[in-house]
DNA sequence: GCATATTCTGTACACCCGTACTAATTTTTT
DNA sequence: AAAAAATTAGTACGGGTGTACAGAATATGC
C-alpha cells in the first residue's frame, strides 16, 4: 500500500536517489532502449514493484536522472567559476571545467545523453533539455558579450561563438566514448586556443578590407 | 512464400526504398521509439507483412535509412564542392552547402538523427555512425591542412578545427527543429565569420607573447 | 492460357513492456 | 507489546513489439 506522500520521508528521497542512480548506469552501460524498469530493479536487486513504489511514473524517474545530472553539472561549474581577472580568463576556465567534467563524470554524461537523444518519448524531458541548452548558450552569450564591452574580444557575434563553443564541448563526450585514450588535456589546450583565435580583438584581413 | 533473392527485382527495389522513405517520414514524425513496423506499414497503407518480405529484419530498415541519407547527403555535397579558386573559397562552400543541404532536407536528417541517437538499439549501425563521422572529419582536416599548408590558413589545429566545424553544423539540425523560423543565411553568415577568423594567417596578441 | 514464380494479406505467436494490485514484511508510533 | 503505517515482494494483466507463416492475389514466362 501507498501512503499519502512516499517522498517526504528521509528514507524514502533516499531510496529515490539510489534508484535514480541505478537508472543512471543502466542507461549508460545498455542504452535507452534497454534501460526497462525490471533492468533498473534487477541490478539493485529489488523488486520492481519497489520502482513504481517510489516513482508514479518512468517518466518521472528519467526526469530524475536528467536533473540530477544537471544539477550536478551546475554545481561542478558553479565551484569552477569563481571570479577570473578578465574575460578571456572566465573563458579558459569554462572550457576547462566543463572539459574536466565530462573526464570524470563519464556514466552521467553518457545517461544524459541516452534520455535526451530519446527526449521525445519521455514526457516532460524535452521541455526540460531545451531549457537547459537556452540557459547554457545565454550564459555564454552574456560572457562573450561583456567580454566584447570590456575591449578584450574582437568582432564576432557572441551567440555563434556561444552556439560553437557549446557544440564543440557536447560533441567531446561522444569522442570519449568512442576512444577511451582520447587525449583530454591537448583538446582542452586546441580549443581554448582557437577560441583565443575566433575572439582575438586584432582586425583580420578580410575585416580590414 | 519467399523467392531466393527478393532484392534482385527490379520492382523490388523500388519497393525497398518506398519503404525505406516511409520509414523516414515516420522516424521525423513520430521519434524512433513510436517507429515500429506496423506504424511504417500503416503510414504506407499496406499490411506489415510486406517489410519483413523486403527486408529480413528491422534492423537493415535501419541501416537502409542511414545509408540513404548519408548517401543523398554525400552527393549533395559533391555537386556544390566543385574546385574553388582557394582553400579559404572552399571552406566557405563546405559551410553554405552543409546548411542549404540541413535547410531543405530536414525530413531526412531528423530521421538520420532520431536512429543515430538509438544507434546502440540497432544492429550495425553505430559502425556506420561512426565510419561516416570519421570520414566527415577527416575530409576537413585535409582542407585546413592544405589550406595552412598553402599560406592561407594560420596557425590552428586543423583536427580541432575540422571537429568544432562539424560539431557546430551538426547541432544546428536542433536549433532549426526547435525553431522554424530560425534565421539560416545569418547563421551561415556568422559561422564563416568565425572560422574565418579562427583561420586567419594573422597571429594573434597571445600568439606573439 | 496455363503453369510457375513473385508479391502481398492477415493472422498467430512468443516475448517484453509499464503499471496495478494483493499480501507479506519491516519500521515507526503509541 | 500492540497497533498503525510504510515499505517491499511477487504476480497478473492489457497492450504493443518483431517475426513467422499459410494462403490469396498478382505478375511472369512459355
Amino acid at each position: 500500500m501507498r501512503p499519502t506522500e512516499p517522498k517526504q520521508s528521509f528514507t524514502g528521497i533516499a531510496r529515490r536517489e539510489q534508484i535514480t542512480r541505478a537508472a543512471i548506469e543502466v542507461l549508460a552501460s545498455d542504452g535507452f532502449a534497454a534501460t526497462s524498469i525490471a533492468a533498473i530493479a534487477d541490478r539493485l536487486e529489488v523488486s520492481k514493484g519497489i520502482l513504481s513504489y517510489h516513482f508514479p511514473a518512468k517518466a518521472e524517474l528519467l526526469q530524475g536522472v536528467v536533473t540530477l545530472v544537471l544539477n550536478d553539472a551546475a554545481s561542478w561549474m558553479k565551484d569552477r567559476m569563481g571570479r577570473a581577472n578578465s574575460f578571456r580568463g572566465a573563458l579558459h576556465t569554462y572550457i576547462a571545467s566543463n572539459l574536466s567534467y565530462l573526464d570524470g563524470h563519464r556514466t552521467e554524461i553518457l545517461a544524459l545523453t541516452e534520455v535526451l537523444a530519446n527526449a521525445r518519448a519521455v514526457l516532460g524531458v524535452p521541455e526540460l533539455f531545451e531549457r537547459s541548452q537556452t540557459e547554457a548558450v545565454t550564459a555564454l552569450v552574456a560572457l562573450f558579450d561583456a567580454g566584447r564591452a570590456a575591449g578584450e574580444f574582437g568582432d564576432v557575434s557572441s551567440r555563434m561563438l556561444a552556439v560553437a563553443l557549446r557544440a564543440t564541448i557536447d560533441s567531446t563526450s561522444a569522442s570519449i566514448r568512442l576512444d577511451p585514450r582520447f587525449d583530454l588535456s591537448r583538446f582542452e589546450h586546441e580549443l581554448t586556443h582557437l577560441f583565443d583565435r575566433a575572439t582575438s580583438p586584432i582586425r583580420t584581413e578580410r575585416e580590414e578590407a
